[in-house]
RNA sequence: UCCUCGGUAGCUCAAUUGGCAGAGCAAUCGGCUGUUAACCGAUGGGUUGCAGGUUCGAGUCCUGCCCGAGGAGCCA
């Protein structure tokens, strides 16, 4: 955090943030926040104040400021925002440690009647007052760990030689020709639709930059009703021109080895706050365990599921696979018919596919599905032709096998799942700012 | 699309067999010099999701609709 020495007009003290009060020990600073609770026991004041760097507890005793100081303590409301200039003061009492003797108070704005007091709401309120609810210390917890993932995420790719390259967002066609999706009209071109993946792109890219990665929206029209579904969630895809379906898994258990640990290194705070259980991530180290399909399915045999072979694992069972291990687990060579036109077929199989997806510890499931991708431009063809997708929108996808085709593979990420699995929380809309859901596109 | 559950004060909930619609928090007023979702006292606050039906009487029972939550399917 920058070390801000700037001063507000009025103030001859310092301005800081709340996260910062530890360096001005005995010193008067000014800090400028809103309240996120007050008390008093008559003569003597305690308001909270928030600055989106942590929370500080502002001590007002009549005896010590001016009457108008004293009073404005009754005009404060919850979230009234305000600056206050006071003396730091390290003190055990103090959420945070350090807290404020006031010598001055100004309020900026008083806030009415804010709807979201400190007891306790149901979702329906919560999500209907988003844009409040983002400012509690758990939501504002769960957002801090969204960005370090993030940032983990790009670090991880960039320290590694890919490059970003964005794939677009409206799209003239399905990636995977079976996903519902939103719609729009296109000027003169007719329809396009919003991507719900970048994939194909980052194919393309993959052949001019060797490694790459697409981060950015992407868009499900399904009518998914699930803790684990949004319309609108973030994906990062990486894809690697050269890579086969053993470099992917090596890939993505280093990815995600990275971001865990990473995360556990630079948000104990937060995950402290949101009482998630560390432990349950400090397992998250390589090698993971890698399952064949066949060796999957006997697990849920021998666990009594009748399971029908061929058929893709559904949450039930991606549950019980994940938790025979404390770590992530890879699970390989799906069968074709479950899965997209564009992944390769083991050659020893041809119903299998050259795919993987990687299922999360605690029942928190897929986190990540990709392949090796079918490289040849005469199977590619086919299998357009099996899955009844339409060629003309493709042609410019088969070009990557017309023109120096290389086997390649990638994976797709999905923050807002990574994020409710690190962070330790049921549901994936207080994942992401302002969640897109079936139900819900307000606020 | 299907299955299950729910909708009562601003919020979270209660209301016995169908018998005067209540509490905590929030708000307002008062008290308190170390509070930790502070505490103590007082006050105001209701189209019981909507429409219809049964009944002397419906928050409660019946029918239809609306909205939401959880799950399935599909997926990340």
């Amino acid at each position: 955090m920058e070390n801000q020495m700037s001063e507000l007009p009025g103030s001859s003290k310092p301005v800081t943030t709340i996260g910062d009060l530890s360096k001005y020990d005995d010193t008067s600073v000014t800090i400028r926040g809103w309240v996120y609770n007050k008390r008093s026991s008559g003569k003597i004041h305690f308001i909270l104040v928030r600055d989106g760097s942590g929370i500080a507890q502002c001590v007002v005793v009549k005896s010590q400021v001016s009457p108008e100081v004293f009073g404005a303590f009754d005009l404060l409301s919850q979230e009234s925002s305000l600056t206050v200039t006071g003396k730091v003061h390290k003190d055990d009492r103090a959420p945070g440690g350090y807290e404020i003797q006031v010598e001055d108070l100004a309020i900026v704005h008083v806030a009415k009647d804010y709807p979201i007091t400190p007891k306790e709401h149901g979702t329906e309120f919560l999500m209907d007052h988003r844009h409040l609810w983002l400012r509690s210390a758990r939501q504002h917890a769960i957002l801090k760990i969204r960005h370090r993932i993030i940032k983990a995420v790009r670090d991880f790719f960039d320290g590694k030689g890919f490059t970003l390259v964005d794939s677009p967002i409206l799209t003239p066609a399905s990636v995977e020709g079976t996903s519902t999706l939103f719609e729009t009209e296109y000027f003169d071109l007719g329809k396009a639709y919003l991507t719900q993946s970048g994939q194909l792109y980052a194919e393309a890219s993959a052949m001019a930059m060797g490694k790459v990665y697409c981060f950015g929206p992407t868009f499900r029209a399904e009518k998914s009703k699930t803790r684990r579904h949004l319309t609108e969630f973030w994906m990062v895809e990486p894809e690697v021109a050269w890579a086969n379906l053993n470099d992917n898994m090596d890939l993505a258990e280093e990815f995600i080895e990275y971001v865990v640990q990473t995360v556990l290194g630079n948000s104990a705070e937060e995950l402290k706050l949101l009482e998630r259980d560390v432990t349950k991530l400090q397992t998250v180290k390589r090698p993971f365990p890698r399952l064949h399909y066949d060796e999957a399915v006997e697990i849920l045999k021998k666990n009594g599921v009748d399971f029908q072979y061929g058929n893709d694992l559904g949450a039930a069972d991606e549950t019980i696979i994940s938790q025979q291990y404390d770590r992530p687990v890879m699970v390989h060579h799906y069968p074709a018919a479950c899965k997209a036109f564009y992944m390769k077929r083991d050659p020893e199989r041809e119903d299998l596919t050259l795919s993987v997806d990687v299922l999360a510890p605690e029942g928190y499931g897929e986190i990540i599905g990709g392949s090796q991708r079918e490289d040849d431009y005469d199977t590619l063809l086919k299998r357009l032709e099996e899955f009844n997708l339409p060629r003309e929108p493709f042609e410019w996808y088969l070009d990557l096998r017309r023109y120096g085709s290389v086997p390649h593979s990638g994976f797709g990420l999905g923050i807002e799942r990574t994020v409710a699995w690190i962070c330790g929380i049921e549901h994936v809309r207080e994942t992401i700012p302002f969640a897109r859901m079936i139900y819900r596109n307000t606020p």
